[in-house]
DNA sequence: TAACATAGAATGAGCGTTCGATCTAGAATA
DNA sequence: TATTCTAGATCGAACGCTCATTCTATGTTA
């Protein structure tokens, strides 16, 4: 299966944009099946509909490629903290999100190449950098708005205290991408709603 | 049919044992430090003290090394659930061994391959079947466990309402194996503490 | 001596990467 | 308008290297 490019390209610009995409979505699929060293450039450019050769054209190497995807993948994660800020009432909106993202987390394909990015950054510094990195602003992002949670109900937490309930909660949602490689056949549903139990009682631990 | 003797000599028994021993010990380092793909049968063997071609005595081929060392490690895990059962009081168990449990899991070392382990499953057959098999058994002992705890409380759970809390709870605790590569600054002993409150808490989720 | 342990070279495939040759589309020019 | 020029897009062969695996020869030991 081959990834073409449907959308035709007026501008020089965009024509190259496209095609590093489509590198990017190939390289994404082959990662996915392969792993990062299982895959190979001649097999990525196979998919991507062109000659190996030409992936350098556009990426500097295998490497620049690895990095290119594991911040696209971990861009997405940003902007839902971010959004998960954003909510007015953010007990509310953290409970409610809290279901969607166990779904999107279950979804075995994407987890599957998370999963791998995390297993790069533990011997890739390169790869280690980008992942802290993005993980710190996650951090960041979920201490201030458990904070506004729990301040809300009446405690008053130190910023330790609220640093260990983002790991708890982190703990939780990342499992879920183990979970359903190991366990394929788990129920989503229903455990999407015992996630959001467990969230409910995490909100209200004692400080 | 010619019968032979089954038990040879201890001494070659033993030395052919350490020897294989000593090839997984070396896989498994160079597994954690490269990946199951990033290393080599001739990194595997210098690290082993014995030539690369010697490997191939002991272990038919590479993905023969790969399944020795996802069989191994899910054993710890599998004697770690059993040993929970076994204990008396179980709530009391389950909660005082969670701490331990959990700071196993924040070992950044011992996490990378576990880490790596599942990536694998996600894309080799093979690996996913001793991983799902394992995970089988955990959930099995892990239900019978939970059931026991929450009866005693007077809860009458459905078995698949067990199976929903079982996977929250591997999920808390595999979820550690990806906190502590994403971060690994993280408080190991209050995160610990924060855990034993969060099961806590999903013990008593009503059924 | 017979059987096993071990080394190390050989093999062929595949890897990431480079590079020069072609193609192509649009700008410049006549 | 017709022709030439040019710069980027693209290919595919080639390179040097490493891979997993096999094979042969040599120790070693009982």
């Amino acid at each position: 299966m081959q990834i073409t490019d449907p959308t035709p390209h007026t501008t020089e610009a965009s024509r190259a944009t496209a095609r590093r995409q489509q590198i990017l979505a190939a390289a994404a699929q082959c990662f996915r099946e392969h792993g990062f060293h299982g895959a190979s450039i001649a097999r990525i450019s196979k998919i991507a509909g062109m000659s190996a050769g030409h992936i350098y054209h556009y990426f500097e190497n295998k490497e620049a490629i690895i990095a290119a995807i594991v911040a696209q993948d971990l861009e997405t994660l940003l902007t839902l903290t971010a959004e998960l800020r954003a909510a007015c009432n953010v007990r509310h909106a953290l409970i409610e999100r809290a279901a969607e993202g166990v779904l999107d987390q279950l979804d075995p394909d994407s987890a599957a190449l998370k999963v791998e990015i995390v297993a790069e950054a533990a011997r890739n510094s390169h790869v280690a950098q980008i992942v802290r990195e993005a993980d710190a602003t996650c951090r960041r992002e979920l201490m201030v708005t458990i904070r506004a949670i729990r301040s809300a109900a009446g405690h008053d937490d130190t910023p330790e205290a609220t640093a260990d309930m983002v790991e708890v909660l982190a703990a939780l949602f990342e499992g879920l991408l183990l979970r359903t490689i190991r366990n394929p056949e788990l129920d989503r549903k229903h455990v999407a709603q015992r996630i959001q139990l467990a969230i409910n009682d995490l909100l209200d631990q004692p400080g």
